[in-house]
DNA sequence: ACGCTTTCTTGACAGGGTCAAGAGAAGTCG
DNA sequence: CGACTTCTCTTGACCCTGTCAAGAAAGCGT
């Protein structure tokens, strides 16, 4: 038995009662080593790259069952296909770029954040917030030379409170 | 309706550069009096409940064209199709029902946000902020009397921080 | 009323994802 | 170590939401 500390991924899978499996592994592998948020299709591109193959159906039930278990987790940004990442348990939040769609991590830079703590919810039970940013990444920025145009549906211009 | 000057409807359409028909009017009318954020579906059934006959695809059109001017804003929670409302250019938020889907508005009640306002945007040019809240809706928080178990894929459970 | 333009209808199509059945591994116990 | 049980993966069909395109129909300015 190699020492504990060689690869503590399929530690991680039997501790969140999860079998231990290549597609398994690797996803978590290609997971860990993405800081990109990749849809599950370049999950499942990547996947393939180090086991041979693997099917789409599988990519699907591992993310289902990784997000089960919060080894990751899913965000759905409007318009775009879900996307994974394995940092999970702490407090942060998404940009997304409107043109390309690429997603970056943001940190939630206050303690205490009021906004998500409204007072009139409606009587529903809230048990979580999420905050997701949406501009343009720097490569979509340094291409859209022209006017931004698109204003029509956005929320609320930050700026206008 | 047969009032005189009592539908400001028509007019605010003109104003948006969209002509007046019968489908948008009767959207407009479908939003203005839907608290529910229906989805472009609901919007089609009550739509023919008024006018008779609408394509679906007149619907999608309808929405896009109110959408890109402003008209009526388009939300999209993760696992649900798109839904809209005609309450534009108040700084709200949502809260979506984690069982049924449905959306209600939270009022945002702080005048400053700083959670909104990241200093490590990754060199992203943010111009939006969204905020979404996830919960229980009166209706499901009385249905499901059992454990909410699936607290798998919550991004930071409020209370957390 | 006329003609130009926008909008609606119809129908095909696509992306993303789910569902279901059976083959194949992982883990368990004797 | 080997059989057994259970969980996973493969395969293939299918669904939902939404888009694209072409032509008919209606709105609006003159």
């Amino acid at each position: 038995m190699p020492t504990a500390s060689a690869d503590p991924r399929p530690e991680r899978l039997r501790v969140a009662g999860l079998r231990v499996t290549a597609p398994r592994l690797a996803v978590l592998d290609v997971l860990d080593g993405s800081p990109e948020h990749p849809t599950s299709e370049q999950i499942a591109t990547a996947v393939r790259a180090r086991i041979g193959s693997v099917s789409t159906q599988a990519v699907y039930g591992v993310l289902d069952a990784f997000a089960a278990a919060g080894l990751v987790r899913r965000i759905e940004p409007a318009g775009s296909p879900a996307r994974y990442e394995s940092r999970v348990g702490d407090n942060h939040h998404h940009i997304v770029c409107r043109t390309c769609g690429a997603t970056a991590d943001v940190a939630c830079v206050v303690g205490a954040a009021p906004c998500l703590d409204p007072s009139d919810a409606a009587g529903f039970a809230i048990d979580q917030a999420e905050i997701t940013f949406w501009g343009l990444c720097p490569t979509c920025r340094g291409r859209t030379t022209a006017a931004p145009s698109g204003q029509g549906d956005a929320p609320w211009p930050i700026g206008d409170r």
